[in-house]
Order: C-alpha cells, then sequence, then structure tokens
DNA sequence: TTTAATGCAAAATCTTTGCAAAATT
DNA sequence: AATTTTGCAAAGATTTTGCATTAAA
C-alpha cells in the first residue's frame, strides 16, 4: 500500500505535472495519512523534515491534486478543508465526538447502493459517484447497532 | 410543509429558547429555503425584511439552532458552511457543476441502508445517522445512468 | 428586575493571491 | 533558456468573540 518517493514520481509524470520535492513528500504524507488531514496539520508534519516548506505552497498543491485527480476534498464540519489520496471508491465515518473521520468500505454495501441507482434513476442527474456519510460514536462495548 | 409564525415559536419554546423576532425569521427564512444556504445568503435575504438584523446574530442563532438539534449544518466544499432546517432523515446530491445542493430521499433506499447496518455493524462504532452524498452533473436527457 | 440575545466592530481563523527567487524541464 | 513552482507576506473570505445596548421572561 505505501507508495515509494519513484512511483510517486511516475504518478506525478503521469498527471502531467512538474516532479518537484514538495510534491513528493506532500504527497508522500497524504498518502499515507489514514485521518484525513487539513493543509495546516500536513504542514506541520512535514516542517519537521522540511524546514524550509510553506504553508501556501501546501495550499497550492494540495489543490493541484485535487484539480488533476491525485486526492480528493472531504466534506468536513470543522472549518477547514481535508484532504484524502485514496481514490478507491470508499465511505467514511464521522466520528462526532472525536472528530476523527475514518474510511468505511464494503463491497456488498456498495452493490446494493448501486444495483438501488441502476434501477432507479434520478431525473436530470448523471451520477458520478456517491459517499455514504456515517455519523456515530465511539463505543468500547460491542453495542454498535444503528438505532 | 410551510410554518407560521406561531408554530415557529412554539418550537423555540419547547427547546427551551427565548422567542426573538431574529430567531423566528432566520428559521422561517431557513426552513423555507430548499437550497442549504450560507450565514451570509440568508442575511442578504433577511436584511431587506428586518433592516437591522446583523451578520453575527445570524451566525450566532444558526449555531444556537444547531445545538437545540432546530437545524443542520451541511457538509460543503465551498469554503463556507450551509445549513439545513429540514430534519428528516434525507441524503443530498451534490450538483458539482452548479454547486446546487438537492434534498434526495427514498424510502427503498434508505430501508436497503439501514437494513444493511442491522445485519452488518462497524467495530466500535455506534451510528447516530447516516447521510448519503450523490455527486454528479446536470443532465437534461434522460441519459441519467450511474456510471 | 433578571437574564439572555442582539448589533456592532474588532479579532481570529482559514485560504488565496502576487511576485521575486529558485527549481524543473 | 523558457517555464513553472516555491516561499513569503499581504490580502481576502469566513466565522467567532467581546461588550454595551436592547429585548424577553
Amino acid at each position: 500500500m505505501e507508495k515509494s518517493f519513484s512511483q510517486i514520481k511516475e504518478l506525478l509524470i503521469s498527471k502531467g505535472l512538474k516532479v518537484t520535492h514538495q510534491r513528493i513528500v506532500i504527497y508522500h504524507m497524504l498518502f499515507n495519512s489514514l485521518d484525513h488531514p487539513t493543509a495546516e496539520l500536513l504542514f506541520d508534519k512535514l516542517k519537521i523534515n522540511n524546514p524550509s516548506i510553506s504553508l501556501g505552497t501546501v495550499y497550492k498543491t494540495l489543490d493541484t491534486f485535487v484539480q488533476t485527480g491525485l486526492a480528493e476534498k472531504v466534506l468536513s464540519e470543522t472549518g477547514s478543508y481535508r484532504y484524502d489520496a485514496n481514490l478507491n471508491s470508499h465511505h467514511h465515518i464521522y466520528f462526532t465526538d472525536t472528530k476523527e473521520i475514518v474510511d468505511f468500505y464494503d463491497s456488498e454495501l456498495q452493490e446494493l447502493i448501486i444495483t438501488f441507482f441502476k434501477k432507479k434513476s434520478i431525473p436530470n442527474l448523471k451520477i458520478k459517484d456517491f459517499k455514504l456519510q456515517i455519523h456515530g460514536e465511539k463505543v468500547d462495548t460491542a453495542e454498535n447497532q444503528i438505532n
């Protein structure tokens, strides 16, 4: 799952982007983050090994990634943009208490929904993608039913 | 579907909130907006009939509504919060081209998903709610299949 | 009356922009 | 060498905050 710098280079080239050190490390950090970080959070982590990197560059680069389809913005209620380089179709669990956003995927559920929309289409809409946001609370027990 | 001012008063009282003119008109305007407006958009519309209303009050009031469960924030990619007073469980269609966010509800789909989660629960999660975001483009033809 | 909400403006937060310097092709 | 990207700081956009005034209970 981890991507090497040379794989990331290939990826950038394949999108017609210049290969810069900043793009490589930003992509690498984002791709290996499971927590859908904000630009600021990425910047803080990147600074440690790349002291000269600037927050503006992180913003610009993330925007470039979104434009070229290397990453997506994750809708968030926290007042800042969050990003995701996992482009496999997947859903998000929003933990209302901890504000974590965690990936979720289930092929059966996926099939269920796709089958539904194949059967019942929505007027004037060409569906490109759908995402389920599952909102809930962390519980330590096995008591995790839907209410 | 439309709510009268006296119905809105009752609603505010039922939530333990003081009944102010601002709260009534903000709720009324939000409840009758189908487009999931931002605070600023509501403010602009409200100003016409309530010239002394302030943007800060709109923000504070919307926040109060969210806290008391009279409204919800709608996740958005546009850089500002959008709000919704339709609290019936429903989903959202995001038109990527026009940036519109339109409500969607289908009881069959609802059942499908609920049934799925009843059968297959997610570790450490107590599901409170789920929302499907359907992303797509406006089309004028009947060609609206999922791809 | 007492308590809470409003309006206003200033502050805080988050993101974008402009441009010279640096890096990539 | 030509072009794009970066870093920086300033500007822009959005939201929150503090506090005196006003309104509600």
